[in-house]
DNA sequence: TTGAAAGCGCTAACAG
DNA sequence: CTGTTAGCGCTTTCAA
């Protein structure tokens, strides 16, 4: 009642838990941190605990963070949360990095390097100890950068090509090599892929990973049944299998990079009278929401979103904790959820 | 040189400006920033502008923050990303506040109270300067206190029963008059609702607006056509849908208070081996993606989820910067899109 | 085991 | 218009 009786109700700070149990500040900052506690008398540290508490003590994080370059937390950036992928992501993120007093700032680039460097920006000064990327392309100068200047990042769901900077990703690969067998056993043997933007390691991978599962199962690696679309959107899968139907090129089945552009290839199949999947077969990746819920619903690859941030929240922890160990980059298996976009092709 | 000739790259600092300026530190402080750069000569604030710069200069928003109390920064409560109605939400707040040099601090709360009260604490004390709430229940205790306290908070999308805080919320009232017109005019006579959870504005609201609209039409409210579903879901919406459906209740149609139910009552119908519309027509309610690939596509009331975000974040910075102001709370309107699941009766 | 002292980087009276 | 001074709340040497 001394010093507040007339002012705003105001936050007790260290000073006043000091004071109330009559030790030196310095010694009650000891005894209510965990690493420190050790060097306090065990009854002393008792004490301040409880003047802590009855005061309803809260250390404030920005002197923290000021005085130890700290901060508890870590960025992570993402190119569009409106998009149904990377929500899950970062609720594996941030599942992970609570129970351990980390948290995650979240920020939404919509793939503009320039955004995106503004935030990471904003994000250093406020002394994040560490960055989950989502939004890596092949060629990244900016991660370059980061991870030169040591700091610690992981990558999540995309790659880059230059640098070895730990990552967690779907094992695109045998995800790809499943669906295509998926499509051999029903009796395909002419098989189209709508591939994503090449620049993205998961729109070259998967590409990449078509074109070894023809070769693994003997079929002819033919560019013409090959398109690549420059964004993952439906209008793209659209148009591209438009121009698919257009042509003179037959096929009996389609794998899309992703389930919007399979989203886009029901559009075009419909929009030609063509139906799926008696004329034609369709597989997607990514198993987003209401996929099941599609006319017919879609065979598509399923990625554990929400794992592939739990792994890369882990992985950064270590990252921040253990900075000289070896990076490490995991692989997460995916599996082929089969439903009514896939058939045997017309006899 | 001097005092760097062995040291790690160090971030330049407010006194390094001043240095090479040969100004004070307060002096360049004011220089650069733009509301005292009026207190400052013209030439030396340009000098202390062009050294900033060449410097690379980043002010420390920590250090600001601990000085000032302020963060340009509020909290932005959601209950749950991968919901979603929220991310767009949570851009429309983002595309207002970037502008303007604030941002959001982004949390989940997982619908518990104990989660969301951890990380407004863990917020307040970082001196976020309001938050905007998408998780209002009608009964909110902690939206009481922190408004008592004098805290700038906004709703959006869902309100509180208890005090007057601004929200932000679209006119369900409306939008479920335009539904049951709809559905009216296509001459059904007896309508289902399954109701969401009472405990929030949105399942409250709509039920009330439908019994309302029932009676503008001189329809009987009959309270047997009529479900009160405990959670937003589409296992709720089938099991409500079914029990209505095992019960001697008539109906022609349902209105579902959101679209997770609507998918519900697909669910159910489909397990019965009726078809949407030809024997029960479903309205849903948000619009959320994907609701027009359903098969049926689904009629449902849209609500301008983004332009929630972006008003909340408009009403929210007023409430910052003009404290006295008289708060205000806004509906937004709402437009019904018709689709393939609503149709006339049978005969 | 504890206290004293210094300082993280910045802003805001107050004086001049 | 500019410099001086003080201090936001905390942690961390260094001494005692």
């Amino acid at each position: 009642m001394t010093r507040s009786y007339h002012s705003k109700v105001r936050q007790p700070t260290l000073q006043d838990v000091a004071d109330n149990a009559q030790v030196h500040r310095a010694t009650a900052s000891r005894a209510l941190n965990p690493a420190t506690r050790h060097l306090v008398n065990a009854e002393t540290a008792d004490r301040v605990e409880r003047v802590a508490r009855s005061l309803g003590y809260r250390p404030n994080p920005i002197a923290r963070s000021l005085k130890t370059s700290r901060s508890a937390s870590i960025g992570l950036v993402i190119p569009d949360l409106t998009n149904p992928l990377f929500p899950p992501i970062a609720r594996g993120v941030e599942d992970v990095l609570r129970p351990v007093g980390y948290s995650a700032w979240i920020v939404n680039t919509d793939n503009d390097p320039a955004r995106e460097a503004d935030a990471v920006e904003s994000m250093r000064v406020r002394n994040v100890e560490g960055f989950v990327f989502a939004t890596a392309r092949l060629e990244h100068p900016l991660l370059d950068e980061l991870t030169a200047a040591g700091s610690p990042v992981v990558l999540v769901n995309r790659r880059i090509a230059t640098a070895a900077i730990p990552s967690v990703t779907a094992d695109d690969a045998t995800g790809v090599a499943l669906a295509v067998r998926h499509l051999v056993e029903l009796g395909h043997q002419r098989i189209a892929h709508l591939a994503g933007p090449q620049d993205l390691s998961t729109g070259r991978g998967r590409l990449r990973a078509f074109r070894q599962a023809l070769q693994d199962h003997g079929l002819p690696d033919d560019p013409e049944r090959l398109i690549v679309c420059t964004s993952w959107t439906e209008s793209a899968g659209a148009a591209a299998l438009t121009a698919l139907l257009d042509s003179d090129v037959d096929f009996t089945a389609v794998l899309a990079g992703n389930d919007l552009l399979a989203l886009g290839c029901y559009d075009a199949l419909a929009a030609r009278g063509l139906r799926c999947p008696d004329d034609v077969s369709v597989v997607g990746f990514n198993d987003t929401p209401f996929m099941d819920k599609l006319s017919p619903p879609l065979t598509t690859v399923r990625i554990p979103h929400y794992e592939l941030g739990a792994e890369a929240a882990r992985l950064l922890l270590t990252e921040i904790q253990e900075p000289d160990r070896h990076p490490r980059s995991v692989l997460l298996p995916l599996t082929l959820v089969v439903r009514g976009s896939t058939a045997p092709p017309r006899p």
